[in-house]
DNA sequence: CCAAATAGTTAGATTATCTAACTATGACTA
DNA sequence: TAGTCATAGTTAGATAATCTAACTATTTGG
């Protein structure tokens, strides 16, 4: 969408940025121990697919102005509708990003009218955070292209093979979570 | 790394970032067609996973003072050593990125002498970029870490899975190739 | 009542991009 | 050969998503 004006782009390329196969090619260069191979380049493989799948959504949320983190911060406000109010402090801990993140995405989905601040009564410290009706329709026209694109990403794959996939991602999913949660 | 300082970070999360959990739930509430759920549930996670795939591997090279866009160039420009010589509008193209941006990575690289710029000769409008030894001992010195993180990620997956894993990645890999691809 | 903690914001920086306009330089054509 | 057009690279200026550090209210707990 962006990435193809007129004179830009004029080269003999079939993969996407890099690609993995030079990778590939370093590798076979420079590591010695061979039994770890396989699982290098599967990883070069992650590596590769977490890249364009974030572009993928990207591209496909584009149209609607909006981003992912934007769109975290309003399905997340969403999600809090009917339940206790939350604060720029407690986004910034959900989100896992920091407090003065959160002052700028807020500032920018405020300017929009797509969420509102007001400031708590009890402690006027605090900031009570909310989406608005507009914001609720923005994400409720967003949401069947979001969910459309999750499962995009299967699209290729037999019934057998997501039966096994399930099973790995749940996997994968917790060993992440392990590696990025040490040190919190 | 930098995510936990002193004074933030405090809720009681144990997901990093929103986690997948708060979608499945909005998921739930939004979408009619129950078919797909499966789908979407495990697009919400390879989404998830891309994020913290990078994060993780962000992390680990933070420590050497390079990120993974700059590995790439100067991994790209490794592989080119003894072959005709590189510009950067074909950095550009095989990095899938501007020749503006190309520029600015340049810069940066150069100006702590990894990379070297020398015009052409034969076409002056031409700059030969190459990775010059410092550049060199960096990688060197970097790509231990980089395909261990890159194995690392399969850690939990047994033998019988990462066989089928290999092939779903594959797939993956493809579909998400011609998604990407299409349009240019 | 005052010191310390907490909530949010501001200021200023970085990384990685982008587009558009500009400067050389080379190539083709009338 | 002059004139136009195309190509290579850079510059200028923008945006998004972060960060840290310092600041301003406000509350809380002696």
């Amino acid at each position: 969408m962006e990435r193809k004006t007129a004179n830009e782009c004029t080269a003999d390329q079939q993969l996407p940025a890099l690609g993995i196969d030079p990778y590939l090619e370093l590798m076979d260069k420079t590591t010695a121990q061979d039994a770890d191979r396989k699982s290098i380049r599967m990883g070069l493989v992650m590596l590769w697919l977490s890249d364009n799948i974030l572009d993928v959504m990207d591209v496909d949320l584009a149209p609607f102005g909006i981003t992912e983190s934007k769109l975290d911060m309003l399905l997340l406000l969403m999600l809090h509708e009917g339940r206790e109010l939350i604060t720029p402090s407690a986004i910034a801990d959900r989100l896992g990003i920091r407090r003065a993140s959160v002052t700028a995405l807020l500032d920018w989905l405020e300017k929009r009218g797509w969420v509102s601040r007001e400031q708590s009564a009890k402690d006027r410290r605090m900031i009570h955070v909310r989406i608005t009706p507009e914001g609720r329709a923005l994400v409720n026209q967003v949401l069947p292209t979001f969910w459309s694109t999750c499962a995009s990403l299967l699209d290729d794959l037999d019934a057998e093979e997501r039966k096994v996939f399930e099973k790995i991602l749940s996997k994968l999913y917790q060993s992440i979570e392990k590696k990025v949660g040490v040190g919190r």
